[in-house]
DNA sequence: TGCAAAATTAATGTCAGACAATTAAAGTTT
DNA sequence: AAACTTTAATTGTCTGACATTAATTTTGCA
């Protein structure tokens, strides 16, 4: 029910999470002007700079938005897919990054996710969403390619696939599994062997999809995290072995 | 790249933002400890108070933690899974809520990704997944339940569902979209008929990740999410009708 | 009268300095 | 050696002031 535990003792948090708790239950509904930091602060009975701290708290989260000037003020904030989105990757990022997840989990997660839009996006992918593709594609066969470049072309083209399914919740909650995924693929060197073999899996994707063939799609997935897991295993396992001959 | 456009012009924001691209380029290490407050109004030639806006800004993102007293300061925080889970929460409920996205998508992007999850949670669900299932089956199948307790069993029989795939990754990813539909689902009145057939569907699907059997896990999910669909649509239909007859 | 410029006003943004509260570490006493 | 006290560093909070912004009102002039 409650957003965050937030039994943090200072008062600026607690003034904080009274004001969110109000956003979700409705209480104070989108565009909705807030009290000015003044009356806020007379309400709390605290000073202006506390409730500032409580207000900027807010609006890291989107929560609100605040305007200067005369009719200025905080106002409730409509959360757009977008910050959602932005949100999320940030933190999905640095979850996977400062947790040491696996590259095996966090690469599982993100294909039984993907799978799961496969079936839509063949329903009701746009010539555009096509065309991302085919653009991701041709962005990943350039010859000169760097591998942050390639891996960028490659969260490219699964955002295309996932934005296919024409769902923007599912693209939302899409986004930070694709996205995050980034800096581990970072580590991976590619070699011109493994890039031809990602190409041809996200052809035969790109492929089902057009067509419009569900399981195609799903197959075309399930072997191209098959092949990214081993790819994976076989650099990690070379470089754990340079280590040990390193000592 | 970078989380957040940050086109602000306030100099809390922009503090906040550089801080953060340290923290997300691993300039600054889990567990480091940021400059104190005065030191940081040094380096970015600002009052401290300002300083200290940034610093909440960041905290509401549970990107760092702060201690009083002779040792304490501003921390690098390692963001939890629970952490991040209440977070994305918040916004996924948010979000949901103040961009009147239809029953429809959001059960759809829902149950797609929970089918994804389900041969994982046929293969690896521990005894104590079965467990939660059947705690949430009895809880919602208790005769004098509210509509609320039942949509609370609801979201717990399905975490377990999720949990049960043994992914921290998958779990983190679904429990926005698991318990942001819940508000949602809070607007449909279940007749004890309904509720007889969506416990039945939660019975099969339950006995399928039991007996490992992920194909008829996925199939009872995709009965379950058209019943759900078709109750939603019912309830829907039968209160703007209400609704025309009231004018 | 009509309109542009100026003043007013209300709000957030920033600053400076002070004090309170907390906590670890150093010092002191028994 | 252990318990207590002091000290120092740091965050938390308060106060009051001024700067900046932007809508509104007033004023002045054509």
């Amino acid at each position: 029910m409650n957003s965050t535990p937030e039994t943090a003792s200072d008062l600026s948090s607690h003034i904080a999470a009274n004001i969110r708790d109000a956003i979700i239950k409705g209480v104070l509904i989108v565009d909705e002007r807030l009290p000015s930091e003044a009356e806020l602060s007379a309400q709390f009975n605290v000073s202006r700079a506390t409730v500032r701290e409580a207000l900027k708290r807010l609006a890291a989260q989107s929560l609100i938005r605040t305007q200067r000037g005369a009719t200025g003020g905080a106002f409730v904030n409509r959360i757009s897919f977008e910050a959602a989105q932005a949100q999320q990757i940030t933190t999905s990022t640095l979850l996977l990054s400062m947790n040491d997840v696996s590259f095996e989990t966090a690469c599982e997660a993100r294909f039984a996710l993907e799978r799961a839009c496969a079936p839509l996006s063949a329903a009701r992918r746009q010539d555009h969403h096509l065309d991302a593709m085919q653009n991701a594609l041709a962005a990943q066969s350039a010859p000169d390619l760097s591998d942050a470049g390639f891996c960028a072309a490659d969260v490219a083209f699964h955002r295309a696939l996932v934005d296919g399914a024409c769902n923007p919740v599912l693209s939302y909650q899409l986004a930070g599994a694709v996205e995050a995924m980034q800096p581990l693929m970072n580590m991976i060197t590619f070699t011109a062997w493994s890039r031809d073999a990602i190409v041809a899996r996200h052809r035969d994707i790109a492929t089902a999809i057009a067509t419009r063939d569900a399981g195609a799609a799903a197959q075309g997935l399930t072997l191209l995290e098959e092949e990214t897991q081993a790819l994976a295993r076989t650099v990690f396992a070379r470089r754990s072995k340079q280590i040990d001959a390193a000592r």
